[in-house]
DNA sequence: TGTCAACACGAAACCGATTTCGTAGTGTTA
DNA sequence: TAACACTACGAAATCGGTTTCGTGTTGACA
């Protein structure tokens, strides 16, 4: 890079104290008329920018926020970061956005050099090997050296910092539930694997609509997807059993899932009713559009977002977390019957 | 934030000097293995980690890759960060993502401050309302400063840095040209206005692939869509036209007129073939699945980022910009009809 | 004419590291 | 014993700003 223009520069070109440049380009009292429009017009004619990491060095404040995410090719989490970056910017914050790729090695990584004073706060979604290997303890350090945390989506509950969920539980509640008031009677679960903590709050909100209508939960209708590349051959043997009714939890199982009824003749809704999770771009393009539970990942980032600025710039001693819990909504669209 | 463990508490706590611990730290030969020993278990004692402000403003580098992108809720977009940041990753570096929401003024802020120093390079895809306007000088600053800079997707041609662009004429001929292959005879297109470079250079292809057929372009069955809240009634007379297939400028357009065409009848792709641009969920999980043209937005990051770090580890006098070009695939699915 | 306030500016400390150079103390050698 | 090399460490400069405090000059007032 090019020599750059620096206070020193100016100070020697025009025979002055870095002070008085400083002070000068500040508009301060302290200087003279005469000297500030000297200043000022010599910083404009070369353009002179204050180097940031020297102010962030004197002020001890990046006015930075670090965000890790499990990935970022996804419609929620892409939502949950633009939800981020405008508050943030909006609060005069900018995002340094890393990934874990579901690794937990990759996860330490990015918190190890995060957490090293290149921002103010950290807002951070569990990578799921982490969820299952259940070792939080870099969390924990984070939360005893103090560097604010918000963690958002997949969070674990014995981590003392503030918390952004979504209300899973009753987003397969109210999607069970609807299925069941526009007549399907045997609804099939496709689901993965239980560690997958969202997946298995999903399942519950499922279960506990089956039993407030008086219906047992039948396993031989859950499907818990370990590959995705079989899919079909993993939720064939559902298809014969019954159903007039699909809840996915995410909407690309509930696309795959009407593609497959499609190909065996069954027509979506009359025959089979689909509702997903996730209500991206799929769900609502796609024919027939998909009936999916809205998680509101713009919004998600948002209050994280806020909540980590508020306590950055709070500076009470002691700060109490808190914990947001968004709720979900059913967007109700072609792949369903309407209630009648 | 708690108070922090820096060199200077370690010094004063066990009366050394800072150059000794910071040697120390270091493994230097010049320090005892006594004096090592002792700093050492003391700074892992107490979790002592480098502040990186003070490394960043020592060494002069950040060691960070600023990201402008004009939106991130988007496949093409989702897949470039990630390439971006993976590549990034491997090579030291992490990236700061901002976005400026197709808006000239928040691009222009977004560079102002990134430009301060936070970053040791920038990687940027121009905001529609600047390719509109045509005010790049701020682009010409950063070149001037000999700030590094890679330009990707939307670029322009007066600014000598390195630029990562898509195929998009060769993509626009492709796609055409096998719908005259398969058969069609009238297809139309749907496009967005023409300021829009990609799509200009998209509807170049088009047009090139029809002259090599002998075809005249026919603007009658040509639509630019202005506003996307009523695409329906925009899209409504070129089907009156006798079209075969239509050439979408993206997927969502695709998805929107297979959506109309089936509506109005249609069978896709017996009666009318569709393909798009962006080959994203939407043309993977749709029924019919959509035939696109895939911009492999995740090899344009890995490439940009780079030519990045090439350039800002390459501290030669001269830096010669270079352009890639990423060619763009047909994918073939199902809203197309096959070749015979 | 002496006192004092206001003005305009500079010196120096500071943020947290690294690194160059200088030096006290010790041991070796002629 | 004088000269010298080596070890182990510290002082100070540096990165680029901000900020506190001190000070020389001026003018007003008694």
């Amino acid at each position: 890079m090019r020599q750059k223009i620096t206070i020193k520069t100016i100070a020697k070109e025009l025979g002055v104290s870095t002070s008085t440049v400083s002070k000068a380009l500040k508009d301060s009292h302290e200087i003279s008329a005469d000297t500030k429009q000297k200043i000022q017009a010599y910083a404009n004619l070369y353009n002179y920018k204050p180097n940031n990491l020297a102010l962030q060095l004197r002020n001890q404040k990046t006015k930075l926020i670090g965000v890790i995410l499990p990935k970022i090719v996804h419609h929620f989490f892409s939502t949950i970061i633009k939800g981020i970056e405008e508050v943030a910017n909006e609060r005069g914050y900018h995002i340094m956005v890393c990934f874990s790729n579901e690794s937990f090695k990759k996860e330490y990584e990015n918190l190890r050099v995060l957490s090293n004073g290149s921002v103010d706060g950290l807002i951070v979604s569990i990578a799921n090997e982490t969820m299952e290997n259940k070792d939080f303890s870099q969390f924990k350090d984070l939360v005893s050296e103090e560097i604010p945390l918000v963690m958002i989506d997949r969070v674990v509950s014995d981590i003392l910092c503030d918390k952004v969920v979504v209300d899973d539980v009753g987003g397969g509640y109210k999607a069970t539930d609807y299925l069941l008031r526009t007549g399907c009677k045997r609804i099939a679960l496709v689901t993965t694997p239980n560690h997958v903590s969202v997946s298995a709050l999903r399942r519950q909100g499922y279960e506990k609509a089956l039993i407030e209508h008086y219906i047992k939960s039948d396993t031989s209708i859950i499907v818990e997807i370990d590959e995705e590349e079989n899919f079909n051959d993993q939720i064939a043997p559902i298809f014969n059993k019954d159903i007039d009714a699909i809840l996915a939890v995410n909407e690309i199982y509930a696309a795959k899932c009407i593609k497959y009824a499609k190909a065996k003749g069954l027509e979506v809704p009359y025959d089979i009713s689909v509702i997903g999770f996730t209500d991206g771009l799929i769900s609502e393009y796609s024919s027939p559009s998909i009936t999916s539970v809205a998680q509101h990942g713009f919004l998600m980032g948002k209050q994280a977002v806020d909540m980590l600025i508020n306590h950055i710039e709070n500076d009470s001693e002691d700060y109490k977390p808190k914990r947001n819990v968004i709720s979900s909504d059913l967007i109700i669209r072609e792949s369903t019957k309407t209630s009648s």
